[in-house]
DNA sequence: AACTATTTATAAGA
DNA sequence: TTCTTATAAATAGTT
């Protein structure tokens, strides 16, 4: 893996071996980790540097591991010291937040139309399956949002026409009000004629079963 | 390293778990025992099965490593300090990523059309705005999908036609590509009515250059 | 501490 | 399981 083969013994340069080392123990660390997620196996690792310098990860608490080795190997139980397992667990679940958080990324970068080369026409399909709805559900929640704000208006009008017949208003307010209506008339038009664009999309509606369901895996993009 | 990107969760399908378990132990444990020959190092790795079979390699005796590794985590817990401030560090960089990472999901959660109710008008627009954009992309790479699976086709009926050419073929082996022909035209008029679709769709082409950023893969299809 | 040419590991398929 | 093969990932040597 690198220009040139590997001999294996161990590497004389101390510059080079250290760095050597550097690598291949977070590679080494890397895998444990892998293995321990993909596979759901208890990976406890060890590594001591030439210099005595301390490495470890473990997918569990690693005296459990250790125990659990011991009553494999020799059929005994005892020792019941644990000292240091909460910041051990929490590396793990640092790295497991951390690896769920950039497959999230993907798939956030898929929805932002990135990065969709690699996908499979399947996975098209479904995503274009699932943009369909939510722009659906989108229009509709715009058209509430628009359908509020009319009734709003609405009630503001009146509102202010009581007020105007409690004022004993004059003609000059009554031409004001009749603006204000005129504006929040053009307010619905716009609003029906978006109405108009949501109804032409295919009918949505029934197919919006399928995102309400979605607590499944959205990785499905992946 | 195989076929396939890799998504770093628990597989779910019990064989294949098995199966890359096995592969990738064995991986691990040559890589460990390669560590400890190139770089000099001390090396422990204890691995369980989920069904809890017990593999391990060790450099040198392991009881040995587990040994020290007691020692070094009892001194190192007495320093105290230092330890306290990079687990207190580290602490913080896991919150961070939580954070991070729940602002993600919340808008992930939006993308699959959920949570909108809390959205103003404007963030809906914008939203939409974006799912159009992606919408037109996601047809665009099945267009894509589609031409390549066509031009495919054409070139298998292509050879296959020369080979019969060459076999000096009867009227049985004409007729049957000229079915074959038949088919693939019809996957052509499917693209076709495809396309007319994707054309309909506001002309999104100006802006999708920050996508083309092209590995060009041809990932398989299905 | 990046980069990149290569080797190595391994996912998927047989 | 084991073999093969295409591809992703690790990393040796370099800058």
């Amino acid at each position: 893996m690198g220009r040139g083969r590997v001999v294996l013994e161990r590497i004389e340069n101390k510059i080079n071996r250290q760095v050597t080392f550097s690598k291949r123990r977070s590679g080494l660390l890397k895998k444990a980790f892998e293995l321990s997620v993909l596979c759901d196996a208890e990976v406890g690792l060890i590594i001591f540097s030439s210099r005595g310098k301390l490495f470890q990860y473990s997918s569990t608490d690693i005296t459990k591991i250790i125990e659990r080795y011991r009553q494999c190997r020799y059929s005994k139980s005892h020792t019941g010291d644990s000292l240091e397992h909460d910041s051990q667990s929490a590396y793990h679940e640092f790295l497991k937040l951390r690896a769920k958080y950039e497959s999230l990324e993907r798939t956030q970068r898929h929805f932002q139309g990135e990065d969709l080369e690699p996908l499979s026409f399947k996975d098209l399909q479904s995503l274009e399956k699932q943009l369909d709805i939510t722009l659906a559900l989108t229009r509709q929640h715009q058209t509430k949002k628009l359908m509020a704000r009319a009734d709003e208006l609405r009630e503001k009008e009146k509102d202010e026409f009581s007020s105007l017949i409690l004022d004993n208003n004059n003609y000059i307010q009554m031409h004001a009000t009749q603006v204000d209506q005129f504006e929040s008339e053009t307010a619905l038009n716009t609003w029906f004629q978006h109405q108009e664009v949501v109804s032409k999309e295919k009918a949505i509606d029934t197919r919006t079963e399928h995102s309400q369901s979605s607590h499944n895996k959205n990785n499905g993009w992946l």
